[in-house]
DNA sequence: AGCGTAGCCATACGATCGTATGGTCGTCCA
DNA sequence: TGGACGACCATACGATCGTATGGCTACGCT
């Protein structure tokens, strides 16, 4: 449980967890109090109704979301270069990097059915796009704006996609294989990685 | 609530719903009760406990989700032909057709945290995959096994993304846009669709 | 005619849920 | 020093949950 500050963030903390551990119906207060080794009344008290526990649950994989984000972005590389690592963090393999995907479906399903959460996840995923958008631009400035969005869409939806495969089918799809198949799409798309670009990606 | 025979399917049919309606914790022996008009114990009569319900109601939208892609690969069409009507089913756009990526979704999720599910989530799509992998391979004899995998497996991945995307996020990725966007893949894929087969789709 | 059985209902039990209420303890400021 | 306040806890309330139990009706078989 890393990148904890101050106790209302632990039981955020413990909130993903129990999500990641047995989906949305698992949570509820008294297992989040339990879970963070505090009474309910504390979880009430950080958190006045299970409603504001879910939603402040959802900034924080948000705000740690476009953290993760921006630490890719950062670094003045090449367009190519940033729109491969931000394809990685998007993909997110890695056993370590499972309950991020966990809680991506689970956030997804649960958009499907509940307004809030579909807003939020509308907002960030429109903003994924358009970075994804703006990298592919720069790095074929051949391509029209309406063929750079395309492919920014398709891109999104395959990672997606993927990410969700190698979260819930490792057997079909490999966390290797999955990065291999982004790669050779990101190849066909901005050019194969060059000597100089080679290696590094973090 | 179409296709229902006898009143227990009647009842998967009301599960079905309200899965689509509330999502997963929307889910309780009673609301299904009281969505099919009948009582608590006729519930508990067809199917002993909620497992098994939700079960038999995952049952039946495999069941019905195979019966509408053997539709679409029945008729002795060409590969091509075949691989353009499976990607439109499992892209699953219409109005009509949402409640079933809403399903699916919910599945996806539940599979992330719940292993019953994810295991019959991951032998329907490994057929999927399979059925794919089986029709680019017919339409495409120049490539090589290996790669014909891995045209399936990004097929489906990109399926998967833009079937989501436009249940959730039809702002985004509206239903249109899916498509076109799957009918470009599929023509770099497979080629376009030549004279004699266009508009001969369902 | 008698009886088993399928289909369904009414009700009850214990557990767990979200939330409300009121108290306790420490800290900090006047 | 004393009191306001934030952090936390213990407990309670009403609702809803999954499941168990037992009874009632209609129909088929012998």
């Amino acid at each position: 449980m890393p990148d904890v500050n101050g106790p209302s963030d632990r039981l955020l903390a413990c909130v993903l967890d129990l999500l990641v551990a047995e989906g949305y119906e698992g949570i509820s207060i008294r297992r989040v109090a339990a879970a963070a080794g505090v009474s309910i009344g504390a979880v009430q008290h950080h958190f006045p109704t299970k409603d504001a526990l879910l939603a402040a649950a959802m900034d924080r994989v948000s705000q740690q979301f476009q953290e993760r984000l921006d630490r890719r972005v950062a670094p003045g590389a090449g367009p190519a270069e940033v729109l491969r690592a931000v394809a990685d963090e998007l993909l997110s393999t890695g056993e370590e990097r499972r309950p991020a995907s966990v809680i991506w479906l689970v956030r997804m399903a649960r958009a499907a059915v509940h307004e809030p959460t579909a807003a939020v996840h509308r907002q960030e995923w429109q903003q994924v796009e358009d970075l994804l958008a703006e990298l592919i631009g720069a790095a074929r400035p051949d391509l029209a704006a309406q063929a750079v969005r395309d492919e920014a869409t398709v891109l999104l939806a395959l990672l997606d996609g993927l990410a969700g495969a190698v979260a819930v089918e490792p057997g079909r799809v490999p966390a290797d294989r999955a990065e291999t198949l982004v790669a050779r799409h990101l190849d066909a798309l901005v050019g194969p990685v060059s000597a100089g670009q080679r290696g590094r990606g973090r």
